[in-house]
DNA sequence: CGTCCCTTTGATCCATTTCAACATTCGTGG
DNA sequence: CCACGAATGTTGAAATGGATCAAAGGGACG
């Protein structure tokens, strides 16, 4: 198997380069593999928590739900993603796993990750900082749901998918497949599906995107990180203080 | 240095019994100490990212602001917790540092934790499942803030709160000092101040709360852990696939 | 005892929700 | 290849939770 047959190889060594040796224990990691048809509920909340998953291609997302039945989504998962990781902390998986389109998943189990602490602490510091990072992304979607209006908030989820996508297709420019429904996005945004719709339509009529299908293009890029007060993410981290081989 | 004297200690063997080396480790950490008034900004976001703090005593926040004033905190820190850890992962702080009421910390590098990473697996695997139940505890905070009401997150900050100050503090009843102001309490929940005091009163005539000065007792704990489906995320960790030393 | 900050109160406003109907797209089987 | 039904998106009217604004109380502290 060949590294670059591997999305989350490609997507941690845009940070760090990898010896050898980690590559092929990352690449384990993918070693099995299984495929979902869309809107396909993976594991429950509340579900024994046994697997991680590295996403290989398609996306889905992680919701909870409250007793009376609103829903909120909170994490939108990519290929390269490892999906479940914030539940190793805990015994019981707290979100429920949910397909988008047909996926293909590569379970593995958190007693994978034992064997990396103790043998690279290399990858133990890569891995400590995608979840420090993936931490300062869930505060820019605080900010963003407790002090964004509507238009902030559809805008500020536009450019964090689209700076995402950009890590492991550094071809794409401002257009993106959105395959979630506007009741997906409004679960994510903490809004309701016909706000998004005529969110969406004014956007469009104000220059900000153009939708055509399920492809959306961001026409005024630098409007929307104004309005949104925009940071990137993805596209480096500090990795100076990490432990050399 | 009794290892009883550092929060840091305290709070981190509450999930998993640690070896002397670890203890001492730890306590390395909480050398250094500087004192802060109430109020004052202990740094900012933008600022160049040099050192991690524990908290020794005294509450403060994280929060960041949009361009035109609006506020989010994020975080609030109470003693033995770490300050500062989702920064780690990048080379600028993401929020400005405030302390609530008069404070003393402990400074440290971040290159602290590449001695930890090399040298202790346990202390590792312990580190990462702290970053990761904290990514648990925002996404419960996302969803009260996308999909609740006033009431119900006001509930669940109360909730939060008294569940982590039970952690350090076991002889906790129901009552607790709640020392930030209505407006710092908007800006946790994406509110306003009015609107908050509008809350509270509302929830002491219902009989859920009783407000006395700063002290708060909870009267139906029960009551408000239903209206919020609240989980305790700090009282017990998955520490069984952690490496043994 | 005055000042400043915090909380409370009430009136009014507005962004988003809710509800309900209608339009469109899409997958499926005949 | 078309027809149908289900899911998704759009539209408009009415309702509402919380925001905004402004003024008045209350407490702590010099």
């Amino acid at each position: 198997m060949s590294s670059t047959s591997s999305c989350l190889v490609t997507k941690l060594s845009h940070y760090v380069s990898l010896s050898q040796a980690d590559c092929a224990r990352l690449a384990t990691l993918e070693k099995a593999e299984r495929t979902f048809d869309a809107g396909h509920e993976v594991y429950q909340g509340g579900d024994e928590n046994k697997d991680l998953y590295v996403v290989k291609h398609g996306w889905a997302f992680s919701y909870t739900d409250l007793p009376d039945g609103r829903r909120q989504i909170v994490k939108i998962h990519h290929p390269g993603d490892i999906i479940g990781f914030p539940d190793v902390a805990l015994k019981h998986a707290t979100t429920t796993l949910r397909t988008v389109e047909d996926v293909c998943l590569c379970p593995f189990p958190k007693s994978s990750l034992d064997e990396i602490l103790r043998e690279s602490p290399k990858l133990s510091a890569l891995l400590l900082s995608i979840a420090l990072r993936d931490q300062v992304v869930l505060i820019d979607v605080l900010r963003a749901m407790g002090r964004m209006s509507a238009q902030e908030r559809v805008s500020y989820m536009l450019l964090d998918l689209i700076s995402r996508l950009r890590i492991t297709n550094p071809g794409m420019t401002d257009t993106i497949r959105l395959p979630m429904t506007q009741s997906q996005i409004a679960d994510y945004l903490g809004l309701t599906n016909v706000y998004i719709s005529k969110t969406f339509i004014r956007m469009e009529e104000d220059g900000y995107i153009h939708r055509d299908q399920n492809r959306l293009q961001i026409l005024r890029e630098d409007a929307m990180i104004e309005l949104t007060d925009f940071h990137d993410r993805y596209a480096d981290m500090d990795t100076s203080w990490f432990p050399q081989d």
